[in-house]
RNA sequence: CGCGGGGUGGAGCAGUCUGGAAGCUCGUCGGGCUCAUAACCCGAAGGUCGUAGGUUCAAAUCCUGCCCCCGCAACCA
């Protein structure tokens, strides 16, 4: 019988993108992940049988450079990476059912063998990949990415020059997916990314896309070709398949031909290019069908301008499940994460929200409910059956709350599914002043009365408490312990009544949420980023890649000179540019600089600082520039004038 | 005309696709209550829906111009 029920549920097979393993995740990818959770819990709410897939995409070039800094391999690298997402992951409560890694043994055999397939029927070919190549920096260019036709990073000769590479032909499918696309509308959401694909990539005619590489070797190899390791997508986008068991050479496993396709790919707004493109491509030329649905979800973003460690304002989810535990910061991403605009997240907001939502309307209602019952009948809630008209409305709310949720969650607007909830224990609260238990308890005759209001509010605490399982799986299972009840699925919540009458709840109730102070907060945050800064011994060390030693004469080439910046003010139509009036001995050079994000143009004026005076004047947004400010620049990007250490005439030589 | 996102009461957002009395949460002010985590409930104030035009019986919503903010790109001499 178990086996033939498990056979009738319908199955539903999600992922989320896979994290890139360069460095911690931050409170923005931890949303991704929780937010999967909270539809794949839902859905085995429902009565879906749910694969939830997550994982890490662990190749590529920026990986060796950090491994390579760090002195350690790219595997011990990523090993390391990958664990701490993992146990953030585990940290944040998440029910995933598989956690792929791209080097994962089986999966990297996989994507040989499908890249040996699609390169053998056709697909993939070997072409060129051509550009401006700097040498010292051993990167490509593009005519328009080159400074005066010079590489923008270090400013030297570039050549032209050709790199071997495997290329996919994209035109090919691409006329089945516009097809596909418009046939499906729900398969591109929210909606107004279809159109974005469409116009932007589909539509003009697509690019084929470069799927190996020779330039790094943290990859999977080519089968066929050793030299080349496969290029991201390729590698990173068939976790969604080789983590369930696909194999090209037709020995997929069962659980393949189960789960396959998926019904969602949860992925970030960035990428939805790859996923609703060269993805549903790449299936085609497999000839396997394309997944259901594909979501790209907004951003969460940092309340107070730019990350910075230094301004403590970098926000990860093991910091913030300190401070506000678990399931605060769960609810948090998810009710702020709207469904198509980017959400903001700061420690004020979060201070706010967890004080309002979860300690004043949730945490309290919890706690004078069980206070009450245990006062007025050692906790023993029971429906005496003595019904009043103003009880109908909250059954009435409580009953329809579960079909909102649903109707929310199937959309997947899952903010909107929380505040549904919510509303039913700010209705619980209401429902506490309409009835005052206080007042029937001082009037012996109203005992039944008090004792079916109180199981009223249990019955629709109840509800809605099973209704955070899916959102806040820790909150919901603390409530009904508490309270003694069990646990129901979305079929048991259509009828009023499922709490036992007779149940006693708990006698002592535990606070869910305590109310946060925000300046305590914030000085907490401060302490903790102060420190984290003491306790770094040693400045960091930066080294920059050595550029080839010159000679005297070289150097007597340049001419530096102390000037004086007697006016400055910000280039119009410029992001970044300050324009300088610099004193230099008897003549004043304008001198245009990318420091606006530094300096402001007030603060500029007055500066003594160092000027390589002799450089050829060039024009820069427009203006004409005729030297160098000398600024030093440290691993974030801060810059910092150069000034001299005594007073120094201005026009004074530095040699 | 580089690409994209956005500008709705003090704060954070919904509403815009499919025009039809400007909504939610927090904060503020006033009131109620005392079971509870100084929590809960009720009421009020507060908005030219960035701006200027246009279409319409009717515009936050559709169209056009402009301004401002945020990413990316570029500029970082």
């Amino acid at each position: 019988m178990k086996g033939r029920r498990n056979m009738e549920k319908k199955k539903f097979y999600m992922t989320t993108a896979i994290a890139y393993t360069s460095g911690k995740p931050h409170i923005g990818n931890t949303y991704e992940i929780v937010l999967a959770d909270s539809i794949a819990r839902f859905k085995r709410q429902q009565g879906y049988d749910v694969f939830f897939q997550t994982g890490t995409d662990e190749h590529g070039q920026k990986i060796e450079l950090k491994a390579g800094e760090a002195g350690i391999t790219p595997k011990e690298f990523v090993d390391n990476v990958a664990s701490e997402i993992k146990r953030i992951w585990d940290l944040m409560n998440t029910s995933y059912d598989k956690f792929i890694r791209t080097t994962d043994a089986d999966h990297e055999k996989q994507v040989q063998k499908i890249f040996k397939k699609l390169y053998e029927q056709g697909d993939i070919y070997k072409g060129h990949y051509e550009g401006m190549y700097c040498t010292p920096c051993e990167s490509f260019f593009t005519e328009s990415q080159l400074v005066d036709g010079k590489c923008p990073d270090c400013g030297r000769e570039v050549q032209p020059a050709k790199e071997e590479a495997y290329f996919f032909k994209m035109s090919k499918y691409a006329d089945r997916l516009i097809e596909h696309i418009n046939a499906h509308p729900e398969f591109i959401q929210p909606v107004s990314r279809k159109n974005e694909m469409m116009n932007n990539f589909l539509l003009p005619g697509l690019q084929d896309l470069c799927v190996s590489r020779t330039s790094f070797k943290w990859g999977i190899p080519v089968s066929f070709d050793d030299r080349h390791v496969v290029y991201v997508w390729l590698d990173a986008l068939t976790n969604y398949i080789t983590g369930i068991g696909y194999d090209c050479e037709g020995e997929s496993t069962e659980q393949f031909k189960k789960n396959w396709p998926a019904e969602l790919h949860l992925i970030g707004k960035d990428i939805i290019r790859f996923h609703t493109i060269y993805w549903p491509i790449f299936l085609m030329a497999l000839d396997l069908p394309l997944p259901k649905q594909v979501f790209g979800h907004p951003w969460l973003l940092q309340g107070d301008g730019k990350m910075s460690k230094s301004k403590g304002n970098v926000l990860y989810a093991d910091d913030l499940a300190e401070f506000f535990g678990v399931d605060a910061v769960r609810y948090f991403v998810l009710h702020e994460m709207p469904f198509e605009n980017d959400g903001v997240i700061s420690w004020e907001l979060m201070v706010e929200r967890l004080n309002s939502d979860l300690a004043n309307t949730l945490g309290n209602l919890v706690n004078r409910t069980i206070s009450m019952s245990n006062k007025y009948f050692g906790g023993v809630v029971a429906d005496k059956g003595a019904a009043e008209s103003v009880d109908e409305e909250l059954k009435a709310l409580a009953l329809e709350v579960p079909k909102k949720v649903t109707e929310k969650m199937d959309g997947l607007r899952v903010a909107d599914a929380i505040t549904e909830i919510f509303a039913l224990f700010k209705r619980c609260n209401k429902y506490i002043d309409e009835t005052m238990p206080w007042v029937l308890a001082k009037d012996e005759s109203k005992k039944e009365r008090l004792s079916t209001v109180l199981y009223n509010l249990v019955e629709g605490i109840s509800i809605g408490a099973a209704l955070l399982e899916a959102f806040m799986p820790e909150t919901s299972g603390k409530i009904l312990a508490q309270l003694n009840a069990k646990k129901r699925s979305l079929k048991d919540m259509e009828t009023w009544g499922h709490y036992v009458s007779g149940s006693k709840v708990t006698e002592k109730p535990e606070i869910l949420f305590v109310r946060q102070d925000l300046n305590e907060v914030l000085a907490k945050v401060e302490e903790l980023y102060g420190q984290s800064e003491e306790e770094k011994p040693e400045e960091p060390v930066i080294d920059i890649e050595a550029k080839p030693e010159i000679t005297f004469d070289d150097f007597e080439k340049l001419q530096f000179q102390v000037g004086e910046i007697i006016a400055c003010e910000e280039v119009k139509k410029s992001r970044k540019l300050l324009c300088s009036q610099v004193k230099i001995g008897s003549q004043v050079k304008q001198i245009v600089s990318g420091i606006k994000a530094h300096y402001s143009a007030e603060e500029m004026v007055g500066k003594k600082v160092l000027v390589l005076v002799n450089l050829k004047p060039a024009k820069l947004a427009g203006v004409l520039s005729e030297g160098m400010l000398l600024c030093a620049e440290d691993a974030d990007g801060v810059l910092s004038l150069m000034v001299p250490e005594k007073e120094m005439p201005a026009g004074a030589e530095v040699c």
